[in-house]
DNA sequence: CATGAATGAGGCTTCATTCAT
DNA sequence: AATGAATGAAGCCTCATTCAT
């Protein structure tokens, strides 16, 4: 019957909700501060229901960063994969990837890049964990991907694919964190934006064969 | 008198030893995990002392963090100022300088950058969040001046230094956390220096101008 | 007419099913740490549906020991109304009786011993608890009258025949918690039945006039 | 010095203290029921006080049990070690040994017997549940050995001595919560020291060699 | 009747900070 | 200055019970 579909489909709302909820408050005071009676009260949720759709406050949080991760992998497929663009033109299409998945949710990604390393803090099923990582190193070995081509055409430096996915990656990551950081000190101005686009040209530049 | 200033030094050196203590117990288990009681168990003193040499909990952290980026600030000074280098080989230095201010304390930098923009977290007081905002500043200020000179010189691309500074930095803390984060999958492996190093050159590569 | 019937007949299936699960699951876990749901998956009903043959979980839990209590007064008068043996031989039928009875349903008796006293934790309904408190005093009355039948024929001491009783099932009720507890240190060994009978020796011998 | 003396004296005192209000509380409720809030209001303390005396709720009810064995324990040697007795003489000081441990501390008796055997419940530190192990294995070796010295002498049947001595206790501790649990129906009655009196003789009687 | 999602009170425990000594 | 016992607010999570469907 579609009576079970509904169901489904209502209990995939009600994590949604919560979730929408989830998000606005961790990108409001951050993991540590946020308690599971905010998101209870801004999802207009009891605490308890919250522990109806995610084991505890720790998978409530991974599950945030688990659709950004989702995000980025789908968009770095996709450039990886567009088969019109050369590899420099690809680069390029990788920074607006990357600043895609930042505006598509900022606050919860840069939360996310505090906790991804400090894994002692999270608490997350083996699963979960493992998921993540996976989806990690999925999205690295795209943007390998592209630098390997550029390698094996000849018009990249020849460096280890993984070591400059790893740069790129960490610049970007870097850089959203350091300007958001910059904008608490002064939150009239975003330079984001422009410094990656700089820093980007700047790396795109660097890889290049003389 | 001499009095006075025994006192005074007898205090320092209380400040110092409480410093150490909480520098292995933070780099060990995370600011978060970290109770003042860790604290004061490793620095054989009584948690009421902590509290007459540091307001709170978030200060000794800050002064921990204060202490490196006054070490990296004057490694950076350095590096700028030395006469004999030209902007190219200063860059090199950069990788160098920076590396060693990792290797001075790795485990707090990185707790530093995970701190460093959740300031929803810390609850400093306006005066020592103002220094070490300033000491920031002049970091990047030291690292900008290279690349003016550069500029100046005509062997670099003629981009905005400051922009070209926060890139650095962000490329630089961005890997420590990425290849921090990676440890925690498989410690036996610690690629930061090598991927700093490619990375570093990339970036050196990209700002000369062909 | 027959329909009433018949669905009288399927409201106490449904009872008696929500009943074995139970038994099965307070059995395993004792009554505290058995949650509710935990009753319903066993029982492949819904948690609402408990709440519609059993106020609570608590008159749940005594309707079990209800009906071992039943069982034990139906074998006990069975024993006591004998007219085949004396009561020496009654005493040693007496035994068998209450080894059946635990052997009926080991883990239930001990959890109902458990809660037997400490009414503060249960919230039965006073219908309920009369009733059980009833079956109770019936149950040391057949004993008693056994006592009774022996002191009459003058075989036995003559005692007050319900402070028999009540020692008696103290002897055994606490055997059988005494043995559980040791079992749980060591869990091969299972001396409850030769230390049930010793006991029950040594008890026939006591009250047998010399 | 002194100080150091009086500092420990008074650190078992307020151990003292929340113990006696713990006992009091966990007497009135039971152990499931009783929380640690009503043991601070009762103890006049925080709550955060409590636990820098006991590890956890479950320890501190341990403690108390603790403190129960060890008196029954004493209590126990001090008969089997009696030189002017004869084993019938000490089962009969045994009896009264036994309930001076009750008289003690009726509730907590009660509440540990509930206890004892469900560990599965108590959540205890392997060290504490090694000592109180231990410490109920030497009481029933105690009552054990009274048991062998009739043997011995052949005034006693010849039956495994600590299957006697888990018989006896077993009929003591079955009482106990036995007559508990009628008192609660009548509590102006109390046969306890009655029943206790005359099961004793009788078990006295049995284990005699005719 | 049956369901099972939702509730929300309430429990245990931690820990930064204070303050009497 | 140093101590460290005491505080108590606050957090996470569980689970018996209800109620709309």
């Amino acid at each position: 019957m579609g009576i079970e579909e509904r169901k489904e489909r209502e209990k995939e709302r009600r994590r949604q909700q919560i979730m929408v909820a989830a998000k606005r408050v961790f990108s409001d005071k951050g993991f540590a501060k946020t308690t599971m009676e905010d998101i209870s009260k801004e999802s207009e949720l009891s605490t308890g229901t919250l522990y109806l759709y995610f084991k505890n406050k720790e998978e409530l949080f991974a599950s945030l960063s688990f659709r950004i991760l989702q995000y980025l992998l789908i968009r770095l497929e996709h450039v990886s994969k567009e088969p019109e663009m050369g590899p420099e033109e690809k680069i390029r299409a990788l920074k607006d990837a990357l600043y895609d998945v930042y505006d598509f949710d900022p606050l919860i990604i840069i939360n996310m890049f505090h906790l991804q390393s400090s894994e002692t803090l999270m608490n997350l099923s083996p699963k979960i964990l493992d998921e993540m990582k996976d989806m990690s190193r999925k999205s690295i070995g795209e943007m390998a991907k592209i630098f390997q081509e550029g390698i094996d055409q000849g018009i990249f430096i020849d460096a280890h694919p993984l070591a400059l996915a790893d740069s790129l990656w960490s610049m970007f990551s870097g850089l959203v964190l350091w300007e958001e950081s910059k904008r608490i000190i002064n939150p009239k101005k975003d330079f984001l934006k422009s410094t990656l686009s700089l820093a980007f040209d700047v790396f795109a530049r660097g890889i290049k064969k003389s």
